[in-house]
DNA sequence: CAGATCGAGTGGTCAGACCATCAGTCCATC
DNA sequence: GATGGACTGATGGTCTGACCACTCGATCTG
């Protein structure tokens, strides 16, 4: 048998355990608002400080919603989980050709997926970031046109259903888009954006698996090839 | 243009930016002892308060480690991307589908590009993790099994040399496992794994990629199967 | 030189205070 | 009756100064 537990947990780690097991045991649904903190203080015995770091540690996971007028309880996802994988792979020396290949294969999974899973609203969303894609175009306007960009494939991701995907890819597709659009976007790669786009909608509505997974790959090859990628990913790190 | 929020940062959100850039910057490096609370309140002009709940935030997301002696840099994974996820889970089982076809789709994806990419070196550590595999069968240690399970899985995943992937995967991995222990392999389960990963090894041995992936797939899906994953949810909500 | 001792520095916790903001409530105005 | 402003109490965010337990390294002791 090996030695040791070890490790003391701290006051505000307790409250965390505290709380979550309330959430868990269903004694706190989605929607239920919280005592204050002072309060809190006064049921767990311990003082304010430690109580709030460890609402801090639950808001920052997703289970709680504070405001000015009270806290209370939510089950939505935070984004410090794509915050933290995007730290990760910036730490981790990863070079700009490794992203750009993960991100291939997630766009294609899921673009899969979505063909199967579309519901006609997702096409409706998607039909709108379209079109402020073509819109942006036409005013020249760099910055809409990436807006709708992400905006189009993050639907996309939302679209193949799979929650876990979802924050893999967009813990990934922040660095892309800050690279590519360091590099700039020229006219010819926004036109030829709009075309692919249009293409893999269509292969969507269709539900054709194979279609939209292929034209999704020719899209993305193609953006890399007309951009000069290789500048950005070093800058990235010191920028930000 | 659409009206949107405005959200003001909280003096803690701006400590951990601040500290977040100097990792990332390479001003601190992994191992680096950062000054302590007190002297980080001088020079960020807060109160100790506000530097405490970011250097929880940061030490959370696995960025520092926080001892008596002091705070250092640390790059180990932090556990918040799991915890999240095992909660996420608890809170809603149709979530953990969602992690297991995570997996289907990088485990697939991986195999592939190792069987482009693997380099003998590779294949022995595999084979010796595949006969640790048939050892622990023998001993019928389901540990040791499952230890060598895992470390075969990881082998893959760092012969696609793709290391974004890899970070990916090994974000969710250890959750699955965990799951699935908690369920516990039968001798089945591990003879059944064994001639799977002898299939995937020497698909891998040929270069075969459809093959591999084949492999790859049938084996998850067979250990799904045989795994009743619902009963592991159930203990993992009574335990832990 | 080896071991015990001690003190400075560290993170963890506490109590009390002030502020800006928010959700009601009430009320004067139109 | 509806609108908008002013007041009030509660909440989260922040600050201050203090105490504790622990760690580590320098010092003292044999």
């Amino acid at each position: 048998m090996s030695i040791e537990p070890l490790e003391r947990k701290s006051l505000s780690d307790l409250v965390v355990e505290k709380i979550k097991q309330l959430i868990l045991k269903g004694e706190l649904k989605e929607g239920d608002r919280i005592p204050g903190e002072r309060e809190l203080c006064e049921q767990f015995a311990v003082s304010r400080a430690s109580v709030r770091e460890g609402l801090k540690i639950l808001s920052l996971q997703g289970l709680l919603k504070r405001t000015n007028a009270g806290t209370v309880i939510t089950t939505s996802f935070s984004s410090i989980l794509e915050e933290t994988l995007t730290l990760k792979i910036l730490l981790d020396d990863t070079s700009y050709e490794d992203i750009t290949e993960a991100r291939l294969f997630l766009e294609k999974t899921m673009v899969s997926l979505a063909a199967e899973r579309i519901t006609d609203e997702d096409i409706e969303l998607m039909e709108q970031h379209l079109a402020s894609m073509i819109d942006a175009d036409e005013r020249e306007n760099n910055n809409d046109f990436v807006i709708a960009d992400i905006a189009f494939h993050q639907q996309i991701a939302k679209a193949s259903r799979s929650s876990v995907l979802i924050i893999l890819y967009n813990s990934i597709i922040m660095l892309i888009f800050k690279v590519q659009t360091r590099v700039g976007y020229d006219a010819t790669v926004m036109k030829e954006s709009i075309k692919y786009h249009r293409r893999i909608l269509d292969a969507l509505k269709r539900g054709d698996v194979p279609e939209s997974e292929h034209e999704m790959q020719s899209h993305l090859l193609d953006v890399q090839e007309r951009l000069d990628h290789m500048t950005g990913i070093d800058k990235l790190k010191a920028g930000e």
